[in-house]
DNA sequence: CGAAGGATCGTCT
DNA sequence: GACGATCCTTCGT
């Protein structure tokens, strides 16, 4: 199976959200592999978005937002979690990136579990910082292709149908955007 | 069940 | 110096 290319990202975020819904991350370690199927993510843009990181200015932590399109935003919220985002938008000169929210856990179950300290399947990554503890994503791949098969990549997956739209979840601001998308 | 509150620290003002 | 694109536990019903 192949990587998702670059031009896949380089489109409006809002639809490179949608599209992401049904595509299979994998995360690799040494030998050992884990995956998953993508279930829910949430569109971040930028002037026209008040919730999203790239809203105000360019700073050292939204950086990426603003460059290369198929590139990891790791960021880190709350005081112990971190979020995985995709930098996608049709513009070079604007900035946005796809929060990956949930997935469906595939491969590499074991060492999820192992390293979310939990059995439950349902609980296992379905929320922005769990999927992130349990496939081990930190900022050390702030920045990194997501386009080649290395440690952390997107390949082709499903062909979803039926999308629900929803508001995002934890924001002050732009709660009139439905850019909230899940299977 | 659902609601409420605590944990905990990098980032921006 | 305040707060957040969250998660988990506890408590009440």
């Amino acid at each position: 199976m192949s990587t998702l290319p670059k031009k896949f990202y380089q489109r409006d975020t809002v639809i490179v959200a949608k599209e992401l819904l049904g595509k299979k991350l994998t995360r690799k370690i040494g030998n050992y592999e884990m995956s998953g199927t993508i279930i829910e993510t949430e569109a971040y843009r930028h002037k026209d978005d008040p919730a999203s990181h790239a809203f105000r200015n360019i700073t050292d932590r939204n950086k990426v937002m603003f460059g290369e399109v198929g590139i990891a935003y790791v960021y880190f919220t709350y005081g112990m979690h971190y979020c995985f985002n995709v930098v996608a938008k049709k513009m070079k000169t604007s900035a946005g990136a796809v929060l990956i929210r949930g997935i469906v856990p595939e491969k590499g179950i074991k060492k999820m579990q192992e390293n979310r300290n939990i059995e439950n399947l349902k609980n296992l990554t379905n929320g922005p910082g769990k999927l992130t503890q349990a496939l081990e994503i930190t900022k050390e791949h702030y920045g990194i292709d997501l386009t080649k098969k290395i440690e952390l990549y997107i390949e082709e997956g499903l062909e979803i149908k039926k999308i629900k739209k929803s508001t995002r979840i934890g924001i002050k601001d732009g709660k009139e955007m439905l850019w909230n998308f899940q299977i």
